[in-house]
DNA sequence: AATGAATGAGGATTCATTCAT
DNA sequence: TATGAATGAATCCTCATTCAT
């Protein structure tokens, strides 16, 4: 029973998930997102307080998984450049996996719910771990370490997130087909950006 | 009279960029866009067929302004690199500049309109007049003379307009302050990640 | 055509009047009220901001009209026992002569809207023209003259306002009749109570 | 267990008169009566067939308790006249030093829960015990002995229930404040209302 | 040509009641 | 016996589009 309740989470968070990604926010209304998940309309306010909270939950569940994915491959051992062609091709690489948590994440970033996110994290200096905190760990060694451009941190993050994004939006679209020998020379290209 | 009506459209126009800038595609129905063009909302429907392409007309307006001014800039004594700096300079302080029609285009291009535009333009291999034709021929030029990596079109897009258009959206948002200076930086670090 | 405007809205006034009157204000959802009335869902929002706005327009509605219906009968000649019969006998009369207006004044007045305005008016000391207007002109001259009861103004309306209400309800829910002899002698108890 | 038992409906029964008298029926759904009682939200049902039932069994307590109250004080050597102003002081302090009780009444009588008791009960000539019972007993004495005017006994009730709930309404909504004194003079007047 | 009143399908949310545990 | 998760009809309100003037 504590695993069915936790199904039937899980069921709305999965049919909101899809059905932005499918049809972006105007697609998805809570009706259809109950069919979806095969459960009651009202089911889906005993498990969220409405409409925008369950959007941010599917966020949060989103980002916590692809930040734990990214970080269960990460090696000690490999050097600096190494560790920044790992991240960008393993996140690269997951978005192209699973395109519709990348056409969920699209829609959020690009929404009030997205914006006011990113607002509250950088200028409240405490952002929840997100895959962004590996890139911002990345952003300080390089720094540090003088391997790196001398730029602030966001635009790193835009010389790095910018190309990974459109470029997976252009493959789940179906405009290009990334290979590994494609991602490959992608990636190096993000570090002939980034690199001093 | 012809003057008039063509008044009437740019209002039209310009209502709609302005509110869809504001509060998205959601925070601009027809009532307050006629209210905004000081118009009635039947006159909408006069000069455009319905919503939909009031949006594709304004963002075809856009896109036609966009190219139009950095085509005027552009110096054929250029050398290659000089150009594909001057472009990606020019465009990113455009987008800072007019913040409205930044946040228009974000807008479109995250939503179906968008999507289905690209898609046409890119399999219909007619792509009309539009900044990313700019883009197109200095991927070309680049291409046959061997001064920019090995990558397909719309790698070299991802490489050029993902970061553009990240950082101009940070700075929008009052996230990062893009001087002169910086963006000079940037623009160097978009050309280290295509040139070869 | 004007005429039509002011016909939808008082169509829609008349029809909220009855639902309320007939059902409560549980029985009243815009869908009836609009179907009643004859009009779209949507034409009721043209007319009012929201329903809180409509239940209030036709409240002030009825206000208005009450108290125009008694001041057009005031003689100056009465005494002012006989102008106080006169307000009693003319009320209590107009409101069985009219058991949907009264219905809905009982809903309105017992129901968060009708207490707000109730203190709004009491503390504010500003108010707008309304029946207890005239019954307090009458409460001050009373006073002044010395022909009631030293009571607060607020118990001299309990004593008159009171029982009348009383006396209207059970008359329209059909527990006895009302007549004019029975009016009469109702009324002259209700100077009894108030009379020095 | 029948302790429990009991208990638990009492719980019951105590948050949904707190609940409707705070917040009106509007804002007394089930399942905050269920939280402010402590139960679960089936537990309701268990004990009352339905929301209805629930609404009716807090009226019949409520009376019975105020009913209880009233006759509890009374004194058989009392002049008709002490009888009379003592129901009228006693029920009016009643009121208002539970206010809750009252509001809950005034929400009560000004439904359609409380209209179909009062028809039931005037035209089945089975009046249960409430406390309109004592003031029936005192209608019938006072007719008998020709102390009182000469009424019909809902004009009676109207004469004396009217301009009591009214004043304690006041008082409760904090209009007024009625003291001993005022209280005094305000039973005056109602007896002044209805004595020959 | 220009208007804006009218429309009603569609959207988010609430809540009395049931029923499996 | 007691529970509370699940339900979906019902509610208020919005908005793209039409059409009579």
């Amino acid at each position: 029973m504590d695993l069915e309740k936790k199904d039937k989470k899980e069921s709305i968070l999965l049919a909101t998930l899809e059905l932005v990604a499918e049809h972006g926010f105007h697609g998805a209304p809570t009706a259809m997102i109950a069919e979806r998940a095969g459960v009651g309309i009202g089911t889906i306010y005993r498990y969220f307080d409405d409409k925008d909270m369950l959007i941010y939950e599917v966020h949060r569940e989103l980002e916590l998984k692809i930040c734990e994915y990214i970080l269960s491959g990460f090696q000690e051992e490999y050097s600096y450049r190494q560790r920044f062609v790992y991240f960008c091709s393993v996140l690269l690489q997951y978005l192209i996996d699973n395109p519709k948590e990348f056409k969920f994440m699209e829609q959020f970033y690009n929404s009030p719910y997205g914006v006011e996110l990113r607002r509250d994290r950088i200028f409240s200096e405490a952002p929840e771990c997100e895959n962004s905190c590996i890139l911002k760990d990345l952003f300080e060694q390089g720094r540090k370490h003088g391997l790196i451009k001398d730029v602030p941190l966001l635009i790193f993050f835009a010389l790095v997130f910018g190309p990974i994004i459109a470029a997976a939006r252009d493959h789940i679209l179906g405009f290009i087909t990334l290979d590994d020998n494609l991602i490959g020379s992608f990636v190096e290209a993000c570090w002939d950006s980034v690199k001093k």
